[in-house]
DNA sequence: CAGTGGTCTAGACCACATC
DNA sequence: ATGTGGTCTAGACCACTGT
């Protein structure tokens, strides 16, 4: 029926109707993919209104020019994304959280993206060792088998945050020290055409002993957030196996969680 | 081509071929659906081998009488489970991880399912108080609304773990102590017919003070893990802001990151 | 009842990887 | 050159939601 203007669940903004989409189809990306984006865009700027919206698919379909799977391809990237809901019989709504939130997986994105960045890393140790059990056996490897061990210290204003210690399989990667320290690890993986599709993350904490606590600049006995990850690419291959503490006075990790029903 | 072995990158094994699904037109379940799901089980089992695998789409939807759109549905949701690995060009392998995890996001799923199945939970505080900031905040909320103040002692093996600290908007859910105890509160939203869609958590590390050391049967200064978390439901509103403290001695978080490019 | 999303089909053409 | 997945179309019918 759509009244125009019903504060009680509709939020009655300009509505899709009124927006254009300017779709290319010389342009190598997508439709589904560039009318996505650009509803994205109309979600975060909040031109699209939070609560009730959306035109139902059929329509939607026609007035762009396209079929209605690539219509609700777009849609479903955006559902995936938590900015849209579909409710069967009702319609395609923005969600609406006040508290709209970046949405990305963080905390391998921090070291992903961070890794070199922001912070400074120095790497401390590089070379080849024979695996020891709890590497191998994230690796896949035979214990004792030969990997890259890495030591990193990595420093926010100077002073210490993180001690990271990681073992790669030998061979998979050239790791020249300063490259590292002015990249970070994960860009050169991904220079190295190694894209890198998930990890597994076990997250925890103890105290400080007092080697540790002197090379962060805690007392001993300090909480330390401690972290194992073993990263996979996208055939599944273990590509590296990490085992890292974190100053929890000056770290915490941030991470969003999807339910799948 | 597919020469019959090829040991160097197909792991030729009983292959796709020999397998045969039983596709119900009848049921409710979806068909792309039925197909996932008997192929992830053909993957589990590992009936079908990680390596090379996996025919083309086109003969596989002649083979099993389905449209290749329906084909690639089923594909692409074990693609997204990281079960499978699609290249163009190449053709559809099975993952070839030694280590094949249960892949499914945890830590939110230990409270979802484990609340008040294995361990054992104590409600300490259950009362309508007015919102503090910080959980005013999180729900969207005014500071000093009324809220569920919901405290609880968690054990496992008559021994604590952790102490759980939850607000919840009042008037959201009946909220009932021995059911509580009984059933978790997740597993009681969800009867009441509010189905979480996703969260934000944050994991920290600190001492313990001398009343939370008492109280989980830890020293004073003892590491512990925190948690803040604030949970969605499928329209995007928050249902649940929780503060949380476990002892790291006996409680780690485990989850899974996936990539997205 | 009418309107919505959910599923499914049978084609088509293209981009990419491999030989 | 061939075979693969990636994209896209134009329909169809069903299941659910609201009135």
């Amino acid at each position: 029926m759509a009244k125009t203007g019903d504060p009680a669940h509709a939020a009655t903004g300009p509505a899709l109707s009124t927006l254009d989409f300017a779709l290319d189809r010389g342009s190598p990306v997508p439709l589904y993919h560039q009318l996505a984006q650009q509803l994205e865009a109309a979600i975060l700027l909040i031109v699209l209104a939070p609560g009730n919206l959306l035109g139902n698919e059929v329509d939607l379909s026609v007035r762009l020019g396209l079929s209605r799977p690539t219509i609700r391809q777009a849609i479903q990237s955006l559902v995936d994304k938590g900015l849209l809901v579909r409710r069967r019989g009702v319609g395609t709504q923005v969600v609406h959280s006040q508290v709209r939130r970046p949405l990305e997986l963080s905390s391998l994105y921090d070291d992903l993206e961070a890794a070199g960045q922001g912070p400074t890393t120095e790497v401390v140790r590089n070379e080849t060792v024979p695996a020891p059990a709890e590497a191998a056996a994230a690796l896949g490897l035979a214990e004792g088998a030969e990997v890259v061990l890495l030591e990193r210290l990595r420093r926010t204003h100077g002073r210490p945050v993180a001690l990271l210690c990681n073992y790669l399989p030998s061979g998979l990667l050239g790791l020249d020290s300063a490259r590292l320290e002015a990249t970070g690890l994960y860009r050169m993986m991904r220079s190295a055409g190694i894209t890198l599709h998930s990890a597994r993350q076990t997250v925890g904490a103890r105290a400080a002993t007092a080697a540790e606590g002197s090379r962060l600049e805690e007392k001993e006995g300090a909480a330390l957030l401690t972290m194992q990850r073993t990263a996979y690419d996208d055939t599944g291959r273990q590509v590296e196996y990490g085992t890292h503490i974190y100053r929890a006075s000056r770290y915490s990790f941030e991470f969003q969680l999807l339910v799948r029903p």
